[in-house]
Order: structure tokens, then sequence, then C-alpha cells
RNA sequence: UCUGGCAUCGUCUAACGGCAGGACAAGGGACUUUGAAUCCCUGAAUCAUGGUUCGAAUCCAUGUGCCAGAACCA
């Protein structure tokens, strides 16, 4: 049992960035000064639900990266173009997590929505260049008319309108004239191009919505796809790291760029594989199915992959660095197995945790040779590798609780602790032996009566005999319980080994 | 059937034409007042077939497999 509470013998940031690809472009774009004294990176997350420990990941490479050059910077930059399912609860949260994982946008955080009008800007400005138009097909229309992975589209009937009908058509669907559905924006660029992404893609669509920071102010959102490249090119972004499935995108980010024009510098994509654990949901569909349906207790239940469940959980920060650090970044698509962030956490905590005794499911010992009243109090270390952290003090009664599971009647060969006539160590007191068990009427194991050796104080072994079995113990007299509300939930309602309800309570020294 | 991307130990990842290395996991051992931690050891990989080269995981060709893409989501 820990206590993560513990001061940090590590320093909070002694990992520095390691090589990989992107690194590597990084630093040739360095070297031959693509970007001149520019390395601007961001972390773009959509309001739309809480941050999870793949968005750790992506965290971590978005500032470490810009951290390559003494002046590369990483922005906050939340990217909200749909106010139907964005909410300001999870912009605080995002917030809170980015830091809690000590990372520091100082004033630079952004958001799409504050870009709206230069957005709309840009937009005007293809129209004038006779590279947009607005659609007034229905939304299936459009869908058919973009064709499908083996058939080209065909061009929509609207869209040789002039540039003077598209301009006023634009303006009365910003001035909220049209309802949703009515008419779009597209870019006119080949409704017969290899990628789908290219043939005519949506700028803007009608959302008679209201936007969690701009409120009622437009009736018309741009689209990832028009608002990304342009809030990366607005704030000097050179490099836009996004995750793969982004990769069929990047010849329209190319694009909009290219089109709008007097970028500088010019935001370049590059796209890596995103985590994948084994046994994890890294779904934030899904994790917002168990939040909405109320699997979970909220999106920082402990048992959440989000970066305030874990928090909860008793996960450091520099773990879940650690941990991005280690498992590098690539284009292939990878299953990280989970056992490779669990070895980060317990080699931190490790560290960190001074320890207590606890236990989870108590069977009562009883000291027959230990009088009553009497009480012999020990000090253990705080943390078995740090001496200097200091002591805690144990009291030794007659009556003792002990873990159920440290108890077996019948011993197999290699059982080092508690059986009929067997000797094990309590930690930091003394060593005791079982002499018998005792059982109700229905045969339920109810307490051990055992002996202990008086010569034995500390846990010593004056005769130097070797007793292999180490166990937690606490007082019955000042145990005490603090059911952990976690465990309680967890092993309540199914109990794979049949165990009795009361014997999930949880004691801990103080 | 289309377009793009990716293939190295079980899992991640390194080697950038010159000894296939590391970590996790697994197995074994030592030590231990947490069956923890720590320490030592072992097994374990270049998708396939050709080609270029003194030399190929790396370059070329062909094939195979996997991932992504047809929201008015991001």
């Amino acid at each position: 049992m820990t206590d993560s509470t513990a001061e940090t013998p590590r320093s909070p940031r002694d990992d520095s960035a390691a090589p990989n690809f992107i690194a590597d472009i990084i630093d040739d774009d360095l070297r031959t000064g693509k970007n001149g004294q520019v390395l601007q990176t961001r972390f773009p997350p959509e309001p739309n639900g809480f941050l999870h420990v793949g968005h750790a990941k992506a965290i971590c490479l978005n500032f470490t990266m810009a951290e390559r050059a003494g002046f590369g910077l990483c922005n906050l930059r939340l990217d909200d173009t749909n106010p139907v399912a964005e909410d300001d609860v999870f912009v605080q949260s995002i917030q809170a997590d980015v830091r809690w994982l000590g990372f520091d946008w100082k004033e630079r955080i952004y958001f799409a929505s504050d870009y709206f009008e230069r957005i709309y800007e840009c937009a005007v400005t293809l129209v004038k260049k006779g590279l947009a138009y607005v659609d007034s097909q229905s939304p299936e229309e459009i869908r058919e008319g973009r064709g499908n992975y083996y058939q080209v589209g065909k061009n929509s009937p609207f869209r040789e309108r002039s540039v003077e009908e598209n301009l006023t058509l634009l303006t009365r669907m910003r001035a909220g004239e049209m309802k949703e559905g009515e008419a779009v924006l597209r870019a006119k660029i080949d409704m017969a191009h290899q990628n789908m992404n290219m043939r005519d893609p949506l700028l803007y669509r009608i959302r008679h919505a209201s936007h969690h920071r701009t409120g009622d102010a437009w009736c018309i959102y741009p689209m990832y796809d028009f608002a990304h490249p342009l809030s990366d090119a607005f704030e000097g972004v050179t490099h836009s790291l996004c995750t793969l499935e982004f990769e069929n995108h990047r010849p329209l980010y190319d694009w909009f760029i290219e089109s709008i024009g007097g970028f500088q510098p010019v935001p370049r994509q590059i796209e890596f594989a995103r985590l994948n654990l084994t046994y994890t949901i890294l779904s934030k569909r899904k994790l917002q199915q168990l939040v909405a349906e109320k699997h979970v207790n909220g999106w920082d239940d402990p048992r959440m992959p989000t970066i305030a469940g874990m928090r909860r959980r008793g996960y450091l920060p520099e773990s879940l660095r650690a941990f991005a650090e280690r498992i590098g970044v690539a284009k292939r698509d990878s299953l990280i197995d989970v056992s490779l962030l669990e070895y980060q956490l317990r080699e931190d905590l490790n560290a960190h945790a001074n320890r207590t005794m606890a236990i989870l499911r108590p069977l009562k010992v009883v000291l027959e040779n230990f009088d009553e009243g009497r009480e012999e109090v020990f000090e253990v270390p705080l943390h078995p590798e740090y001496p200097e952290r200091g002591v805690r003090r144990v009291t030794l009664t007659r009556e003792l609780w002990v873990e159920r599971d440290d108890y077996m009647q019948e011993a197999p060969k290699k059982w080092f602790r508690l059986a009929p006539g067997k000797e094990v160590r309590l930690r930091g007191a003394c060593l005791i032996t079982c002499q018998s068990a005792v059982h109700d009427e229905a045969g339920n194991l109810i307490e051990l009566r055992c002996t202990w050796d008086p010569e034995s104080l500390g846990g010593s072994t004056p005769d130097g005999r070797k007793v292999k079995g180490t166990l937690h113990w606490l007082s019955t007299r000042d145990a005490v319980k603090a059911t952990v509300r976690l465990y309680d939930r967890l092993f309540s309602e199914e109990d794979p080994e049949g165990h009795e309800g009361r014997s999930f309570l949880e004691f801990v020294n103080p």
C-alpha cells in the first residue's frame, strides 16, 4: 500500500525529447533555415470531452518537439468549430489536464472561434478567386454527387454560379436568412479527384445553434478541413502534428494554404500513429457513451483512461510523460501493451510513495501469549530505500488484522505465509506462529490463534532462523477504516471468489 | 475494383548501404523485514520473391498482408 503524496526524489522535468522521424524533419528544417527563427507547434483538441492518455502522447509530442530549439513554442488551441458538440466544461478540463501534465502554453491559448471573422474573410477571398461556391443542393444530393471510391463524382448544378451571386448568397447565409441544410459553401476543386477529400469539400455549413463562446453571433460554422490549416497559419505554426487518419486530408490542407496565399511561415502537416493500448478504450465516442449511460461516475472516474481519471487513480504526470517518451513516435499502427504504462507508473510510484500497511479483506489474529492491554510500539521506515524520509510508528496489540489471503488451511509446498504451524514475520514487529484456526458452525473461518516470539522484537531473528514470509498487519485497536470507494464499487457487485460483502472493507493504519 | 499510408523479437522501438541493439513482456537464478524493489542470466525479429552492390532491414521491382478514406464530425 502506498501514499503518493510524498515528495518526489526526481526532477519533475528530466526527460528530453527523444529522436523520432518528426524530430528529424524539424531538425532538417532548422538546419536549412526553412522557417527562419520560428519553430511553432500546437495542441488542438476539440472541447467535446475530457482528454485521455492518447491525448497525453500528442501533448508531450507537440510540447517536446517545440523544445528542440531554444525559440520553439507550443500553443494550446481549442478547435471549437462545431457548436453542438462543445462545452466550456471541457475547455476547463483540457487546460487543467495539460497543466497537470507539466506543460505551459503561457498566454498562448487560442480558440478557433476567435478566428471566425478571419476565416470568413478567407472564404470570401476564395469566392472572389472563383475557388468557392454556394451549393444549394440537399445533403443527400451532395452525398450522391460525390461519387465513391471507384466512381468519380459529378459537378453540382450550382457549381458555375457567378462570383457576385456566390457573394450575395454567402452574405445571406451568414445573415441567417437560410435554414440549416439549405446551402453550404464548397471549395471548387475537382469532382473527379481520386482523393474524396478533394471533391469540392464543404467549407461552411449553416447551424442555428448557440456556440459556447460566440453565442449567437454566427449561424454558419467552418468545417475542420477549412478552419484547421487557417488557424495554423494565423498562429504561425510551422509543424502541424496530427494523427494518421488525417493523411488523406493533407492535400486539402495544402490546397487551402496555397489558394488563399500570403502565409509566412507555411505550415506543414505531419502525421503520426495515434496511441492504442491493450485492454483500454481510447475512442472519445465510446468514452462519451460510458459517461452518458452512467456506466462510470463521470469523465474523471478513476476507472477511466482519461488524464483526469488516471490522476484520481494515483498516476503521476511524470509517469505519463516518460511513457509517451518510451513508446516513441512512428507512422505504423501500433498497439502498446498496457504493461509498459504500468511498469512506468510502478517505477515512479516505487520511488515517490511512502509505505504504509493496509488490509483489504481482514482476518482476525489473536496472539494467545500476548497480554491483554499490553502494547509494543515499533518504528518502521517510511521508505525502505530512503531512510532519510523518517519513520512511522505502529503498535502491536493482542488482536490484529491480517489479510485473509495470507492464510491457507492446507498450504502447498512453497507457501511462506500463514498456515497451521507456520511461522511468519509481521512486518516491522515480530515473528508469530499459527497455532490453530477458529471456524463457526457453518465452517467459515473466524480467526487465527497464534503465538508471538518476544525475542523477535522488530522482526529480527536473534537465533538466525530463516523466516521467508513477511506480512502486512494492523492492530484492531487503532486500524483506521478507510473504505476506498473505487474498490468498493469494483468488487461489491461481482465477487468472483465468492467472498462475503463485509470482507471488502479496507483498513489502513494511520 | 479506387486513392493514400505502413510492414524489424510476443509488444513498442533503434540501426539512415557496413556487427540487427534497447525497453516491456516471458523463462531462469541471486538477494531481500512488502512473494515488492534491486541485481544477474536466457530465449526471442528484418512480410515474401527477385534485382542492384564487395556488402541490403535500409536502394529498385513484383507480390502479399494490415490500417485509413465515400459526416453539413474532428
